[in-house]
RNA sequence: CGGGGCGUGGCGCAGCUUGGUAGCGCGGGUGCUUUGGGAGCACUAGGUCGCAGGUUCGAAUCCUGUCGCCCCGACCA
């Protein structure tokens, strides 16, 4: 391609919309062009970028056996009210957008195609013998974000590969599992990214077993924590960690204690000789659930730790065997405004009786009692007395009454020990998700009575994996991750084109002859060269050049007439003045081409 | 949804406090000079000042409403 073909329209200012280096970049290079929030047009540069991505996605995918197609977009309400998935996808704070046709039915409109997929496999796949298959498709996702932002990063809509698995059992679901990880390292690797792969949690999607693949960026949106070995690494939202051990708490005789004004663990704390972990703090929260009801739940953690609201939710869906729509602290207002005047708040105990509830109008009247391992391990603790300006303390859970569901919803931190190697502490970094693997188990098949027949003739429903690719994400990432202060660095293999030859002076014949030859001789061994013909000054080649981060530059200028040319790669800086042949003996190197 | 900020040629901004119907830099076009790191000079084109009301003799500027965009928060007792 000839730069003067190429429609480059390159900024010098950075555009007021963008904030992160990545995002101003591909502006300014004239990759991407907003049209409205979260909303963005490919242009020809980035194109390019995304569908050599694509190949290597469908490369790396075809050598494990899938199978590609190419799903609708548009998709009937039904399906999703039978997966149970609408009310939470469309209602609230849910990302799909939805919309009626002329007749009134309703439609989605496809943030994601489990539902999809799963109705089509079973109304064509019937029996074991058809097993295993895993079809995938890279195309287009609306999603409906509560806030846009960041370019490409999170974007109303956007590319996105998704890949879908359909087992007879669950060993060949794990099978595959695995084998998707390591074509999806095998993907992220070959596209020039650092990346890590971590545990992460289900969310939305459902299922057990999930893994995030993050390229490591400090502006990513997602907190890592990894061991220091790189054996274990966790999304925050999932990662497990060994507690600190607490200061014990002498076993004294139970009692109570006035404890006026002291509503906090630090007020607690100055004010008795105690130390945080020698606490239960009590928080109570309202969850709000796919069937409409608000259900309160009390929480009990030790004082030093936080809760991690993604595992509480998670618990609490899995206790009531519903999606949690939202979850929050009860708030004063709430209390005022449901007219309770001696709800204990800072004063809490896990045994806070339920009838606190019983005049509340709209929620269940039973709390929902979750105590994290942490508050349940402490032989003696303090806790709230459940009466305004009172604690117990030297307190037991047998001197409780009380039930409790006991699990971890305890937030990892980094520091923590690690739980495979207690001599590995946690650390932290961010990253930015560009890739989603899950095993989904039978959420899907069993809602959408999606079966098939066993080697022993029974029907079942199909066992299922799913694997995401966020495809434009994925070019936004390796920008955020490889640039310097004069522009883009694109990886060779998905940089828009590989190899950009500039003619310093375009009036001068001898540089254009030579830029040419070079120019067709680069393009008949297919290799991806920009040949920039543009009648500027030299100076605005290089910058453009530099901006949009073609990974290696010739330069036809100076030696031109003596048969000599630059050639210059833009990660290492390093320049060298080469013959012909030298150039493409290195560029054949580098490409691995034998023609050159 | 809540809070904050911003809407003025393609891009970045000034003007608004104290009303008098638009200006700078970049970019575009033409010409001359220049020619290895976003050139210089001259000329030139391009704007319903987001939109709708209102106040006023007169509104980019003041008032009301509305739409759009950007940022922060979705938080512990």
């Amino acid at each position: 391609m000839r730069v003067s073909r190429l429609m480059l329209i390159t900024l010098r200012d950075v555009p007021a919309e963008a904030d992160i280096i990545s995002h101003q970049l591909l502006l300014r290079g004239g990759f991407i062009k907003r049209l409205t929030g979260g909303i963005y047009a490919y242009m020809p540069l980035l194109w390019k970028v995304l569908k050599k991505i694509t190949l290597i996605v469908e490369e790396e995918l075809s050598k494990k056996g899938c199978l590609q197609t190419l799903l609708p977009q548009l998709q009937p309400s039904e399906i999703w009210e039978k997966s149970g998935r609408w009310k939470s996808y469309t209602e609230g704070e849910g990302i799909m957008f939805s919309l009626k046709d002329r007749q009134g039915k309703e439609l989605g409109l496809g943030p994601t195609h489990e539902e999809v997929i799963t109705q089509i496999i079973s109304q064509t796949i019937h029996s074991y013998k058809q097993l295993p298959i895993n079809i995938f498709q890279i195309q287009t996702k609306f999603r409906d974000e509560i806030r846009p932002r960041f370019g490409l990063m999170r974007s109303r809509e956007f590319i996105m590969k998704d890949a879908y698995s359909f087992h007879a059992n669950e060993n060949d679901l794990q099978s595959t599992y695995s084998d998707m990880r390591n074509a999806y390292k095998n993907i992220f690797t070959k596209c020039g990214l650092d990346f890590v792969c971590v545990d992460a949690d289900s969310g939305a999607i459902g299922g057990a077993a999930s893994q995030e693949f993050m390229v490591t960026a400090e502006s990513g949106e997602d907190l890592i924590l990894i061991s220091s070995d790189g054996s274990y690494g966790a999304n925050q939202e999932k990662a497990i960690s060994i507690i600190e051990e607490g200061k014990l708490l002498d076993n004294n005789k139970p009692s109570t204690r006035k404890t006026p004004n002291q509503k906090t663990i630090e007020e607690l704390c100055n004010h008795n000789d105690f130390h945080p972990s020698q606490i239960i703090k009590v928080l109570a929260y309202l969850a709000t659930c796919d069937d409409n009801k608000k259900y309160p739940v009390l929480v009990s953690i030790r004082g030093d730790q936080e809760v991690n609201d993604i595992k509480l939710s998670n618990e609490i869906s899995h206790k009531l065997n519903l999606n949690v729509l939202e979850i929050r602290i009860i708030s004063n207002e709430d209390i005022k405004k449901q007219g309770i005047t001696n709800f204990p708040v800072g004063f809490m105990g896990p045994d806070l009786s339920d009838d606190l509830l019983s005049k509340i109008k709209g929620w269940e009247k039973k709390f929902i009692r979750i105590a994290d391992n942490s508050a349940k391990n402490l032989k003696s603790f303090i806790c709230g007395n459940n009466i305004k300006d009172e604690h117990k303390i030297f307190y037991n859970w047998s001197l409780l009454n009380t039930k409790q569901h006991v699990c971890d919803i305890r937030k990892a931190i980094p520091g923590d020990r690690c739980v495979h190697d207690k001599t590995q502490k946690l650390k932290e970094c961010r990253g930015i998700e560009i890739g989603h693997i899950f095993q989904l188990g039978r959420k899907y098949s069993e809602s959408l009575n999606a079966t098939f027949t066993s080697d022993k003739g029974i029907e079942e429903p199909f066992w299922m994996g799913c694997y995401g690719i966020g495809i434009s994400r994925l070019a936004q990432a390796a920008v955020e991750q490889n640039h310097d202060d004069l522009g883009i660095i694109w990886p060779v293999s998905i940089a828009p084109y590989e190899v950009i030859i500039i003619i310093a002076n375009i009036k001068n014949n001898e540089q254009k002859t030579i830029a040419e030859e070079i120019y067709e001789k680069l393009i008949e061994n297919h290799i991806d060269a920009l040949l920039d013909d543009r009648d500027e000054r030299a100076g605005i080649k290089f910058k453009d050049a530099d901006l949009i981060g073609i990974p290696w530059r010739i330069v036809a200028g100076r030696e031109a007439s003596s048969g000599l040319v630059e050639l210059h790669n833009r990660k290492t800086k390093v320049t060298e003045l080469l013959d012909l042949k030298s150039v493409f003996k290195k560029l054949s190197e580098e490409f691995n081409t034998e023609k050159l």
